[in-house]
DNA sequence: TTGCTTCCTCTAGTGGCTAGAGGATCAAGC
DNA sequence: GCTTGATCCTCTAGCCACTAGAGGAAGCAA
């Protein structure tokens, strides 16, 4: 299984830019390189791009990914640290649902108290500009 | 009223440089200058300065931000365009909270069902590299 | 006077890509 | 064989919204 950067592109739906940088900093290892001095991937490639596009995809940072490659790479390694990531991850992701909740309601005020003066009477502005909820 | 930008920063709970690069990306006007050559901010900045900061804070982006200050500026003008602002940031936040919800239901399931053995079982990496959730 | 804090300007770094310049190579059609 | 267009290469610079740090001046308290 020989594939170019373009067809490891659609085949993990990753742009081409993306595979040279994650390779740049060292998510994706150095491919070999044909004769002609273009990347060469194998079907690893794919099963590799595609882990780290989901987790992505999930809000890990690539630092976080990188720790999760390492003991996907090392499976005898205890893997706490995996789960111990992956609630982290959950905690974050609870956290920016509550923040974005208070926020969309906020918005709500916003936008169904509309005006359709001007803008000194503007609620969106009024409700910016008021210290109303400083949360 | 005459804030230092030490004070300003404080009274609008927004760090000192952060309102440097404000200036100078033109959200803020340049304040006088004392003799010492050192910023010196009356009330209206921090108003200015807190609506800027309570706008970030929902998510506005830098030139929405621009826009809604204009309108604020321009009390004549409708206020339709604020309107469209606040509601287009309403639905981007819903959308961002559906899509976390989605993921945090994924994490949940990754965390819930821990193994404590070596990494090689770990549903944590085994959930990320399966092609399980393309959704 | 000593020492701490605040202020100034300027440059560079963050994360995670994305865009573009400028050029080589390839594969297909005529 | 030649042209055309897609793909590839490297390299640099840009995006957003800040943040950090260098290097220095000025203010303020004991």
């Amino acid at each position: 299984m020989n594939l170019s950067i373009g067809l490891l592109a659609k085949a993990a739906d990753v742009k081409v830019p993306t595979i040279r940088f994650y390779e740049e900093i060292g998510l994706l290892p150095e491919p070999r390189r044909a004769a002609n001095d273009r990347r060469v991937y194998d079907a690893d490639a794919v099963r590799r791009l595609a882990f780290i596009r989901h987790a992505r995809q999930l809000g890990f940072s690539v630092e976080a990914i990188r720790n999760l490659l390492d003991l996907s790479d090392n499976p005898e390694r205890p893997c706490g640290e995996a789960n111990a990531l992956a609630s982290r991850q959950l905690h974050d992701v609870e956290t920016k649902i509550a923040q974005l909740e208070t926020l969309r309601s906020e918005l709500r005020r916003m936008v169904t108290a509309t005006c359709d003066g001007r803008a000194a009477d503007c609620r969106v502005i009024e409700a910016l500009a008021g210290p109303s909820a400083d949360a």
